[in-house]
DNA sequence: TGTAATTTTGTAACGATTTCAAATTTATAA
DNA sequence: TTATAAATTTGAAATCGTTACAAAATTACA
């Protein structure tokens, strides 16, 4: 079976043409798109699709858990569909958003949990000047 | 020498009084205030104060290295006096912010930067439950 | 004291997100 | 099948946080 509806399922989700298609743009594309790219992006595959339709179906993904929700970008929230543990580096010069990988020895362990509460997700985020704009940059 | 206005002086700010009551606001308050909290909380002892100046304050904050910007939750921007090294959870369901102390033995140890990079800031958020939500939720 | 530079202010515009009810699609049962 | 109910999608309008901008007020400087 597709594993994208395999994802969805999984997740408690209904693959709806929609859903899938939603679903599938996150997990085909490492680009941490914002709702904005993800709507325009497919709107030439589904004229039909509404703005509305992709707030809904990101808000039941992340309800769900079947996606990551960036706010390293204040200006915009960006999507990742790979919910394997990693961080992320933005750059403050071009806007792009970098996967990195989480620190210490073993590869994908998370920082320590603090005590007293119910941890459910741990981002780990870094800005700052990326290679290419560290050199460009005057 | 006030150590809000010397705060402000060592970033190169000039110390107006609607730019020292803001950055004193933050500084005595472990609240992470939004913008519209900051606003209305000192609209009573500073009635001509507008949006405007809370909004460009902050950003010049943020520019010279002021204050900390929180992009914990998505829906609203968060602001913190407190510049040193700690780490913020997000309860979920009363959607405070807390400080929790970073991770690893050395109290105020960012974790490892990645390669490749010129890292300015770095920021490590929680979400989940707090401990009194814990109990409260059904 | 006068002039320039800086800062603050309020209004209007902008843009992301939510609300909501109608339309469509899908599931269920006769 | 066909009818009916439930779930999903859609588009328009409303909402809300933020930015743009130009005028007013304040501060610095000659």
């Amino acid at each position: 079976m597709d594993f994208v509806i395999e994802h969805l399922k999984k997740h408690g989700i209904k693959p709806s043409v929609q859903r899938v298609a939603i679903m599938r743009y996150l997990m085909e594309h490492c680009t941490h798109p914002t709702v904005d790219a993800i709507y325009c992006d497919l709107q030439s595959q589904m004229p039909t699709l509404s703005r509305t339709t992709v707030y809904n179906t990101l808000s039941l993904l992340e309800e769900r858990d079947a996606l990551s929700v960036l706010t390293i970008d204040s200006r915009n929230i960006h999507y990742d569909g790979d919910t394997r543990p990693h961080a992320h580096f933005l750059c403050r010069r071009c806007k792009q958003i970098f996967d990195v990988p989480m620190p210490q020895g073993s590869a994908d362990e998370m920082p320590e949990t603090p005590a007293g509460f119910k941890v459910e997700h741990t981002h780990l985020y870094y800005d700052g000047l990326c290679d290419r704009c560290r050199v460009e940059e005057n």
